[in-house]
DNA sequence: CGTGCCGTTGACGATATTCAAGTGCAGTGG
DNA sequence: CCACTGCACTTGAATATCGTCAACGGCACG
């Protein structure tokens, strides 16, 4: 499908465009590159850079010394990664391509005249607050919930935020993550991940199958991940899905 | 001890400030209010405000439907807090004064003035990086950790922390946090947190009692707790204890 | 001298991990 | 076309870690 620029329609949430600032935002996806499936992007110890995910997804990831990993945070198209990290001098984690994608590294001077832009920086500040809230809530999930709210959680989150993109298809949607992604994802081993995933197929709450998730009662699997919204900010546009439809 | 202003402190672990750019910072400081321990600077649903903790500890926490609570992060002396936050209608999440609090709310004019300066931007830009890297920190934490480890690991972020402004006394530093508080702090029960307190006692890690923490091998401790500063950031001034010192 | 909070203890149980082995499917190469 | 390989997923049994419940002790404060 034909779409905007993802970045594009993700400020539209928050804030309506100018056709002028759309072509600024539009300009920083200009040198575009492709990874392949779980290569990263950056790694530890590399110099931040900042990049525009375009399509596809990838993460943020950290691995101890002992080989145990974690993933931090799940980033979907639209998402932007590491603007102001560059005053940083080193990655203290990675970023992964958990499937194949496509993205742009942002040159610093574009960065700044869009930063000149009162209406474009605030949209910019409202981008990067959105995702410290969302790895507060990741610390929430993983401090105060079990195996099966985490995972419901998980999915919940996901949906919506891709739901907000118009990259949902209906009740159902991609997930390109493995049951060993969403153990690490989760702070869960991938053994109790594949027994949760079950007891949550038996009862209903999802479907999940070759690498796509069905959520039959979006407000049932809210409440046994005791997931609220409330924390992704969305703005007014991403309140209610794309496509007119009864909310939960 | 009459200190600096901590914040002018902080920022000048990071770069040096002119006299100028000093006195704007400290400009920052100055309708100062003071909150009584175990009470909220911040609410969840309140509106945002920018607030420069001054002295004292605080953290934010967020309490889930069922009472379950979670804090998310520690509040020292230096740290500012909800800088860009303003951007989001409504605080997803509270911020605590543990100990008594003296604090000041910062007014958006001063902080655009600021902004306006290159150094001082990109210093308080460097403050909201550390900020964020440490709120990953807590996710690998509590995902990868087992108890042992996460205590040490916070008391090691703690006592660094402190120490990068001066707050230690050597291999001591206060320490508020009650067990629970622990608790809420490591995704464990108060319970779990008191065992694992005295196993750590017994093997000589921490020195724990009466509000007050010794770490006798700190090397040690951070071993144990998988600690490594780098997500800290701290700058050449910070790498170095202020007192100079064997470094581990 | 009570009252309340914090820390401590014991017994028991639930949740999640570990280890090890096996299944199914997709892609590869003979 | 079919064996072969690799990877993701699945299963079972034994175990570890951590949680729950309930009660008690000490200390500070009023």
């Amino acid at each position: 499908v034909g779409r905007d620029n993802p970045l594009v329609e993700r400020l539209r949430a928050f804030t309506p465009l100018s056709p002028a600032q759309a072509a600024m935002v539009r300009a920083l996806a200009d040198p575009q590159a492709v990874k392949p499936m779980r290569r990263d992007l950056i790694r530890e110890g590399d110099r931040p850079r900042a990049i525009l995910l375009l399509a596809g997804w990838a993460c943020r990831h950290r691995t101890l010394e002992d080989g145990r990993r974690q993933i931090l945070q799940v980033l979907l198209p639209g998402d932007l990664c590491d603007l102001h990290n560059a005053v940083l001098g080193r990655m203290d984690h990675s970023v992964g391509a958990l499937t194949e994608v496509r993205y742009a590294e942002l040159a610093p001077e574009r960065l700044e005249e869009l930063e000149a832009d009162p209406d474009l920086r605030r949209a910019l500040r409202w981008q990067a607050a959105v995702a410290a809230a969302t790895q507060r809530e990741w610390t929430v999930n993983i401090g105060l919930r079990n195996a099966m709210e985490r995972l419901a959680h998980l999915f919940c989150e996901l949906f919506v935020r891709l739901r907000a993109m118009g990259l949902n298809d209906g009740q159902a949607c991609d997930f390109p993550l493995t049951q060993v992604d969403l153990a690490e994802a989760t702070g869960l081993t991938p053994v109790h991940v594949n027994r949760t995933l079950q007891e949550m197929r038996r009862t209903g709450l999802i479907v999940l199958d070759r690498r796509r998730l069905t959520i039959p009662d979006l407000c049932a699997l809210a409440e046994t991940g005791l997931f609220n919204a409330a924390y992704l900010h969305l703005g007014p546009a991403g309140q209610e899905p794309r496509a007119p439809r009864v909310m939960w």
